[in-house]
DNA sequence: ACAAAGTTAGTTTATATTCACTAACTTGCA
DNA sequence: TGCAAGTTAGTGAATATAAACTAACTTTGT
């Protein structure tokens, strides 16, 4: 499907994307790192919206794949939530890079391509997310006292935030690590009782 | 200290970043919007970055004036926070694009002097929103079996959550009203017992 | 030998900023 | 009081730089 040219391209994109912000990711800037010259770029990108579709495209099946396998596997909700968060911290970790994507929208205004490839993920999480903490209502793990919609925007919430103060530290403490104690914090306020 | 053409241009320049983004916001359509010549504004502003400056020193101050009359005020916790979202609530809804300004840290990269002021009123806010749950579990109002600073991980997140949500669907539902319920949730969530 | 992947040297378009100049005012003083 | 001098806010034209992209040629690996 890709070749590892164009890999290397969406690997040197999303590099200069996490260290200078999307105004850093420049086709001069690109071919310089990745040590060919611009048009040689445009043999296997048509242009640059297409490298940060593919660059979407990446984050989007990563993502897809957390949030659906954890939809359908047989644990329980709290457990299910406990999967996503050290997950997305796990893929974080392994690739600060993307942390840059998760917080684009406001970015690619004025591309709709983009903008609504961005809607589509955080729509789609957040149902997902949603239903799994309805699911936990019904079963009795999670407290029913608030509703599915406000426990998500919560918990999504905390996620996004802690990502984020990692991400302004210079990614200087240990996202996984820190962030298991507030996944603690998080499963105690949802839980019921 | 501010001229009316001053607090024109701020004022047409938040409206641009708020319908087309950051890049929506040059010279050009800035001059276009006024109705005067681009070299014209060079007269009410240095260059581009005193203006958004001036945005961003706009910004934080309403933000200090939110936050501060809080702390220091003899009300509960419980009551500061819910001071502080409803009031968050209330500027948003009379000036939408302060929203876009809100979330704008990864549009600012690569201009320090922007990073920095950014990054001030980011701290600030979260150390008074500590603070002040720090003092709701000291005289019992809020749950203890959390730390603060997770606390004010979730509640912020939540805040910052709901109004890129808000953000997102165009404006399209009460953030006050909406917001309000979310509030309520919130403090379900934080409280003791 | 030929197609894929590269290069050099451009083009076009956009953007922020500067330049030289002007019309309309305000101010200081003979 | 009246006018010379200065200031303010504007203009159109030009400049510098940077961006994405293209045309035409060359190299390289099977």
């Amino acid at each position: 499907m890709k070749t590892e040219r164009q890999q290397e391209i969406i690997d040197v994109a999303l590099m200069l994307i996490n260290e200078k912000g999307i105004q850093g990711l420049t086709m001069k800037n690109l071919s310089r790192e990745i040590g060919i010259s611009e048009p040689a770029i445009y043999r296997h990108f048509e242009n640059k919206i297409q490298i940060l579709l593919a660059i979407l495209d990446l984050f989007r099946e990563s993502t897809r794949e957390i949030f659906e396998k954890e939809l359908h596997s047989g644990i329980s909700a709290t457990e299910k939530i406990e999967h996503l968060f050290t997950r997305h911290f796990e893929r974080f970790a392994n690739n600060p890079s993307l942390v840059s994507v998760i917080f684009s929208e406001e970015l690619f205004r004025g591309e709709p391509l983009l903008m609504q490839k961005i809607a589509e993920v955080i729509d789609k999480n957040a149902s997902i997310l949603t239903q799994i903490i309805q699911q936990g209502q019904q079963n009795g793990e999670i407290r029913d006292d608030i509703s599915a919609d406000h426990l998500a925007v919560t918990v999504m919430g905390s996620l996004r935030l802690f990502v984020k103060i990692w991400q302004f530290s210079g990614y200087r403490f240990s996202i996984k690590e820190d962030g298991g104690k507030l996944l603690t914090s998080v499963k105690i306020l949802i839980q019921k009782n």
